[in-house]
DNA sequence: AACTCGGGGCA
DNA sequence: TGCCCAGAGTT
């Protein structure tokens, strides 16, 4: 079987037009992969036309204002690749006079790029020959070879790697990446592949020995973890208080309302209670106005049940001043923060409750 | 090798 | 609801 010319052939006529495939420059090519890191293609579009127009060069990157550039990432997840493209910018500046290496070894040197995506600037952009192995190719390739190597143990990912190395064009090697990639978005898909119409029906391992729903083989994950967190939307004349987050957990550099957090569950009662102990809240002779109910945010790791108290100050201590931004609450939108707050600023009636100016 | 990092779409 | 997406960095 000749699976490179089988699969460019399907590619000749199922290729998705996206807008990174229409630009030879490694820069954009660069900021699109980044941004489909464990992204679906529908998510990352918008994103993508934002990134390279706030920031079209490499230089224009490594000058982001981080509050700026975490503004244009809100909401796509994963924040760690947002600090680490001004990283690798900065790096790109320093270390490679500008330009973007043009090879998979150095490219793998870059923080925030790793074998996926060096594979994929290396042949996308500069036609080496290396195959980009990603969740698409580890599916398609245990299906169609029959490999039942776990694809997320070391040993799974050198094998993948190995064969895809054997398999891909040494012409187009570029194509053959994009074509993989697209086979497995378009037909060779997680659930419900269209195996009947697939041009490798007739040799594939999954289809013919009725394992399709067994390949590829992955490891047990653990289950999310509880946590519970209340955030303090603090009302102080015009103004509220807010800081960057910089526990090195979730949504490092996205800002948040003075925040406590506890492992178990507390009621209205004990939250009254509780907030007498707060450095944040000592002095300030603190009026509750409203409590949420616990908003629940899943992540793929953490289930974190958010409750929202806001509360009117009238004098603001040593801890906000030093520790938080103090900021008019109609600035609240100018600035990053985790879909689950953004979310819970959006919703009625507490934005209202929040932002009237007479109460 | 295991763990951590988001959010959304889909059967 | 569970799965998985153009994965990478840290421990």
């Amino acid at each position: 079987m000749d699976f490179s010319n089988k699969l460019l052939k399907w590619y000749g006529s199922n290729a998705r037009d996206l807008p990174w495939r229409n630009t030879s420059n490694p820069y954009f090519i660069w900021i699109s992969e980044v941004i489909l890191q464990q992204t679906r293609v529908n998510q990352g579009i918008p994103y993508y036309y934002r990134f390279i127009e706030e920031f079209p060069t490499v230089q224009a990157l490594a000058d982001a204002p981080i509050d700026k550039l975490m503004k244009v990432w809100q909401g796509l997840g994963y924040y760690s690749r947002a600090r680490n493209l001004k990283e690798g910018a900065i790096q790109i500046v320093n270390e490679f006079h500008g330009q973007i290496p043009n090879t998979f070894d150095e490219l793998l040197k870059i923080k925030g790029i790793g074998p996926y995506s060096a594979a994929a600037i290396a042949s996308f952009a500069f036609g080496r020959v290396v195959p980009a192995v990603d969740g698409n190719v580890y599916r398609i390739l245990a299906r169609v070879f029959g490999v039942f190597t776990p694809i997320d143990s070391s040993k799974g990912k050198k094998e993948f790697f190995e064969l895809a190395k054997e398999l891909i064009s040494k012409k187009e090697p570029g194509r053959f990446n994009q074509a993989i990639i697209d086979f497995g978005a378009l037909q060779c898909t997680p659930k419900s592949p269209l195996c009947i119409d697939c041009p490798f029906n007739e040799y594939c391992y999954a289809y013919q020995n009725n394992l399709i729903s067994s390949l590829p083989v992955k490891g047990i994950k653990k289950p999310p973890q509880n946590r519970f967190f209340y955030y303090f939307m603090i009302r102080y004349g015009n103004f509220t208080f807010v800081r960057r987050r910089s526990e090195n957990d979730i949504w490092n550099s996205l800002y948040e309302f003075p925040l406590w957090e506890h492992n178990k569950q507390f009621n209205f009662d004990e939250i009254g209670q509780k907030i007498k102990g707060l450095s944040f809240l000592k002095d300030t002779e603190p009026c509750i106005r409203y409590i949420s109910e616990p908003v629940k945010h899943v992540l793929s790791h953490r289930i974190i049940w958010a409750t929202f108290i806001i509360l009117k100050i009238e004098k603001a201590n040593y801890s906000l001043k030093a520790d938080y931004v103090m900021i008019p609450i109609e600035e609240l939108s100018t600035y990053p923060f985790p879909r689950l707050i953004d979310g819970y600023l959006a919703a009625e009636p507490t934005a209202k409750y929040f932002i009237n100016r007479y109460m």
